[in-house]
DNA sequence: TTAACTGTTGATAC
DNA sequence: AGTATCAACAGTTA
């Protein structure tokens, strides 16, 4: 269930993997995976990866001497990509795994695998088929980039249009922190994470929330994902372990996933309840 | 065994 | 138009 900061760990280690590599030969295991581009294996072969961007969840990969070619790479739920190394298998988030799973792959969820000039090997899993790989011009991709809002953790971030849109809006201020045309990249976890943070109770109407709430609120969601990141983000990490251990940041959430237990900050037991169509976690005494 | 639940987002319904 | 709900899918939990 990677959000943002799973997202911009992946983009992160997965460039200093394949920066400079240059695509021998692509194989697709599931049409629906690349279901966009007919030609998704003639356009990539021979390409060489110059850059992975990121935008909210979204991943954009750019080719050396194509400026006007771009992979868009989206995880959704269950995505993953493994980069395989001279038998050692990396997972997007740079652990390595032994080298009994190098014959996992590919795998019965592997959709797409790349090998590059040097027999290196990036695979893309995904169980349950909603994440994707699409190639996009550059007229595409501005139109995409468009569908975004700002991200919280660009250094220009302002608060300023987050109220705007929230101050207006009679929906929930948790479906509100969800869309991403608000907001980039904040998902389920970490918009119950921020209210928490903010003390904002998550079926509150935007329109009833005031100027500084919104503004806390963001910040609370940017230092939040900023933690994240720093540790490697969430919920992807917990993919590696069959026995169900958690990734680093799990051991910081404070009502996700927490229903029952009590509040770090008053012991109050966390409830969970419906938002937005989503399970919600927040404190009753602590969120307003 | 079967039904409910999980998570993201585009499509559909209201 | 703005908002709420559903569907895409497959595996886990009740």
């Amino acid at each position: 269930m990677p959000e943002l900061p799973e997202v911009e760990t992946v983009r992160f280690q997965l460039l200093g993997s394949i920066k400079g590599k240059t695509i021998r030969k692509v194989e697709v295991f599931h049409e629906k995976t690349v279901a966009k581009n007919r030609d998704f294996k003639t356009i990539l072969t021979g390409k060489t990866i110059d850059d992975i961007r990121r935008i909210g969840k979204l991943l954009i990969f750019s080719f050396k001497n194509f400026p006007d070619l771009f992979m868009l790479g989206h995880l959704k739920m269950t995505g993953q990509f493994f980069y395989l190394e001279k038998g050692k298998v990396k997972q997007g988030g740079g652990h390595s795994m032994s080298a009994s799973d190098f014959a996992k792959f590919p795998g019965r969820h592997t959709r797409v695998g790349i090998t590059f000039v040097g027999g290196h090997k990036l695979y893309f899993n995904d169980m349950r088929l909603f994440g994707y790989l699409r190639l996009v011009n550059g007229k595409e991709l501005i139109e995409i980039e468009k569908q975004f809002g700002p991200e919280p953790l660009a250094l220009d971030f302002d608060d300023k249009l987050f109220y705007k849109a929230v101050r207006k809006s009679s929906r929930s201020i948790k479906a509100i922190l969800l869309d991403q045309k608000i907001i980039a990249g904040v998902g389920n976890i970490y918009a119950d994470e921020a209210l928490f943070e903010a003390g904002i109770r998550p079926t509150r109407k935007g329109k009833n929330i005031s100027r500084k709430e919104a503004a806390a609120l963001a910040y609370a969601a940017k230092r939040i994902m900023q933690k994240a990141i720093r540790l490697g983000g969430t919920t992807f990490q917990s993919f590696l372990d069959s026995e169900g251990k958690k990734g680093n940041f799990r051991n910081k959430l404070k009502v996700f996933d927490r229903t029952d237990r009590p509040c770090s900050r008053c012991k109050t037991p966390i409830k969970k309840i419906r938002v937005a169509g989503r399970g919600t976690h927040y404190c009753s005494k602590c969120q307003r």
